[in-house]
DNA sequence: AGCACGCCGACT
DNA sequence: GTCGGCGTGCTC
């Protein structure tokens, strides 16, 4: 620890550099980099992490820290390296990314807050004031004191900044200025021990007695644990510390987020593949940086040989991380490793509290939990001695981050690996292309599971032409007689069926009879579901809902047709057809809910229902047992989508959904219903092959110059108005323009594809744009847009935002 | 982000 | 003539 006069800080603002502080002498024994603190920045207080403790301030007038918000740092030095690495590659403000690798809550700001005082109520009943004066004061006659922002919002007038500086200075209301708090903090609890030299004495009741001869049997306890034995305990210890009787202490205390507790488990002897591996990667281990791509078919053991290598980690006194989609921490492998390493493992996921949270987070911190498990965000987990980092089913979308930070948690794996030194090992079923073309130019050294570990052969896969089911009447075109003979026949050997579509509601293309427009979102540019149990017209984006009862908003007609048809239809011709089957739905409507997801996932492990209709959610990670028949509905529903990876995901879908099938003892088959019966995408999951998947692939993406053959950048502009947010595109398309033509001297190939209108042109009353770069070098490609973002005539346009995605995934 | 400074139009 | 709009630049 050194103690250094200055401090390198990035404070949490949108800003790309970092700010030089002075640490005061009363700090300069406790700020350490990782640890927040409150430093002055402009006429303001603002969050800032202490990145490094330097000898110069660098010629800046460098201001004093305000004050160090922790007592412990955050987050290990070592991390500082790829945070500066994120915010440089994903061309995002520092200050934001650290924020967006901590728990969530921990910001604190300085905030105005305007309260009325007694000349301006006098002067506003008299009515002497002005209509902007007017309407402040109502609004602070009603909520007391409220914060300048809020005010602002409530009076729709953002240029209330003055006005209130004005009306200060008439001496009509009162700013102040208050710090906000943290909304996550960690739970504290008093802990008393016997104190043994008392400097009064002071008259002992019975009960007095009974605590100091509690304590006496122990070194410390706790105020919980005493008040069990002596109810009135808080009170009573007031006086005996005061009296110097008893000493106390505030320590952190643990929440148990887990829940129910899980049995440990015993290790299944390995197959020599399974050993092959564990091996290979136990001897590299100490050899450091290697990535691995593990390749191993459903059933393979995949995870059983990720534990292995947690515990030759842990042997060789490492921690390990394992980022899993979110989905599997609901299920199964969270359990199976806590069967495994019981207390030594830390669960970071979304369903906890910011405590919960907070807690996990400093378990990791103070080596307590040395297997680290946790969706997307947990790569940013405080593990201070990581000996591997594993990612499994590596191709999952949910890895990628859509908001703010744009990130990949696979491809940060990969980075934070390499930075820490040690083997990253990525597995899955169905590999992402990228990862898969990396193991053939050597960049991934590729690892196999060719074999299940209980031998038993993959399901059968039979393809239904939707195409010669268009002459068909009623369910017959939807469920096709093939898929619902298997489901009778499943049914009466008293097996489950699952059956497969990815689109939830009822009707999914309602359109009006009289007029043929489709039924919109008043706020997006899509067209709304059907929700037939709610009867509601629901926009799947962002929410909004019409009653059942609507009437066309554009010719008022009262008929509008149910067309299209998701889950819940699925749901609704499966009770027609099997009236005596128990039917459950699993899609966002039916798992949002908390619990909801636990509920269903319990009643089809207690064999309460017999056949289940579902979305995505069924298709991963799940362990069914008993699960015998899998009805996929429509297969091409994700292969017409305009994104270059639309064959990919379509490919990984089926093979995933195809994979749930006759995982217990008992031989699963698959109906497969599409229109497209020779797209490789089809052919090839039906094969469970994903060799044959790649090598179709991989040309067209060649051809085409999409990744692996390239890198790309997607800038998404959006804003409330329509003219400026084209205006504003296609200011930065001839900036990109112009750009690329000054680099190209230098022998640079980029593209820029656009601006075009967003597939989906309108979302939550924001129209949208986007630009695509493309290029070979990905930082030349990152240098282009960094000079946009930072271009004045770019950045300072208001109510337009420019979201920048570096190797986006979802290009609409 | 938020705040001050500074330069042009409609008002006491 | 000034009040107040928001474009521009800066914050260690």
């Amino acid at each position: 620890m050194n103690n250094l006069p200055y401090a390198e800080v990035a404070v949490l603002l949108p800003l790309y550099n970092t700010f030089v502080y002075r640490v005061p002498d009363h700090f300069a024994a406790t700020a350490e980099p990782g640890m927040r603190v409150l430093v002055p920045f402009g006429k303001r207080r603002v969050t800032g992490y202490i990145l490094k403790r330097q000898d110069t301030d660098q010629g800046f007038n460098a201001k004093a820290i305000s004050d160090v918000l922790d007592d412990l740092p955050l987050f290990p030095e070592s991390m500082i390296d790829l945070f500066k690495w994120v915010s440089g590659y994903y061309i995002h403000p520092l200050g934001d990314v650290i924020k967006t690798a901590l728990p969530a809550g921990l910001n604190r700001y300085d905030v105005t807050m305007v309260s009325a005082v007694e000349k301006g109520l006098d002067l506003y009943g008299q009515g002497r004031l002005t209509p902007g004066e007017n309407q402040v004061m109502a609004e602070l006659t009603v909520s007391g004191k409220i914060s300048l922002k809020h005010l602002a919002k409530k009076l729709g007038n953002p240029g209330i900044n003055s006005l209130a500086a004005k009306m200060e200075e008439k001496g009509l209301i009162l700013r102040s200025s208050t710090l906000t708090q943290d909304r996550a903090r960690l739970k504290k609890e008093k802990f008393l021990s016997l104190a043994d030299n008392p400097e009064e004495s002071i008259r002992m009741s019975k009960k007095r007695l009974q605590i100091l001869d509690t304590l006496k049997q122990q070194p410390e306890m706790s105020l919980t644990s005493l008040k069990k034995v002596v109810p009135s305990a808080r009170r009573l210890v007031k006086p005996l510390e005061a009296a110097g009787y008893i000493r106390s202490v505030e320590r952190e205390v643990f929440e148990d987020p887990l829940g129910d507790p899980v049995d440990p488990d015993i290790p299944p002897e390995l197959t020599s593949e399974q050993e092959g591996i564990v091996n290979r990667l136990t001897s590299d281990m100490d050899k450091g940086f290697e990535r691995y791509l593990l390749f191993g078919v459903t059933g393979s053991g995949k995870t059983e040989v990720y534990m292995r290598i947690v515990r030759q980690a842990l042997e060789k006194e490492k921690a390990a991380l394992i980022l899993v989609p979110e989905i599997s921490l609901i299920s199964q492998t969270e359990r199976r490793f806590r069967a495994r390493f019981g207390n030594n493992v830390a669960v970071l996921h979304s369903a906890l509290t910011s405590t919960e949270f907070l807690d996990q987070w400093r378990k990791i911190l103070k080596k307590e939990a040395k297997v680290v498990i946790g969706a997307r965000s947990s790569i940013f987990a405080p593990v201070p001695d990581p000996g591997v980092i594993i990612v499994d089913e590596e191709h999952d979308t949910s890895y990628k981050q859509e908001t703010g930070l744009r990130y990949n948690a696979r491809d940060l794996a990969v980075v934070r690996a390499k930075m820490d030194n040690i083997p990253v090992l990525m597995g899955s079923a169905t590999p992402s292309v990228q990862s898969y073309h990396n193991t053939r130019t050597g960049k991934f050294v590729e690892l196999e599971l060719k074999n299940r570990v209980n031998r038993k052969p993959l399901p059968e896969i039979t393809l239904v032409d939707l195409k010669k089911l268009k002459d068909a009447n009623g369910i017959d075109r939807i469920i096709s007689p093939t898929l619902s003979t298997a489901v009778r026949k499943c049914l009466d050997r008293g097996e489950q069926a699952l059956i497969f579509l990815n689109r939830r509601g009822f009707s999914t293309f309602p359109i009006c009879g009289s007029c043929g427009s489709s039924l919109k979102c008043r706020y997006c540019d899509i067209t709304m579901t059907f929700h037939k149990n709610e009867s509601e017209y629901r926009c799947h984006i962002c929410g909004f809902s019409y009653t059942g009862k609507v009437a066309c908003p554009d010719c008022g007609s009262k008929s509008i047709k149910p067309l299209g048809f998701g889950t819940e239809k699925i749901e609704n011709m499966l009770f027609t057809l099997f009236p005596d089957a128990r039917i459950a739905r699993m899609d966002q409507d039916t798992t949002s809910r908390k619990g909801g997801m636990v509920k269903l996932l319990k009643m089809i492990k207690n064999r309460t229902v017999d056949i289940v209709v579902g979305t995505q959610m069924l298709a991963k990670g799940h362990d069914f047992p008993s699960i015998t028949l899998v009805g996929i509905v429509c297969a091409d529903l994700s292969l017409n989508f305009p994104d270059f990876r639309a064959s990919e995901r379509t490919f990984q879908l089926l093979a995933q959904v195809a994979g749930r099938a006759g995982r217990g003892d008992m031989k699963g088959s698959v109906v497969m219903q599409t229109y497209n019966q020779d797209h490789f995408s089809i052919t090839s999951s039906r094969k469970q092959d994903f060799t044959e998947f790649y090598l179709n692939e991989i040309p067209f993406r060649k051809a085409l110059l999409y990744p692996p053959y390239s890198r790309i950048i997607q800038l998404k502009i959006s804003g409330r108005e329509k003219e400026k947010v084209r205006l504003t595109a296609e200011t930065a398309g001839r900036f990109l323009q112009t750009g690329i033509e000054k680099m190209e001297h230098a022998g640079n190939t980029i593209q820029v594809l656009g601006p075009v209108e967003a597939g989906i042109p309108k979302i939550a009353s924001r129209f949208r744009w986007q630009i695509l770069l493309k290029g070979s070098s990905a930082s030349s490609l990152n240098r282009l847009v960094r000079e946009l973002i930072l271009d004045k005539e770019i950045k300072n346009r208001k109510g337009v935002s420019i979201a920048v995605d570096v190797d986006p995934y979802h290009m609409l």
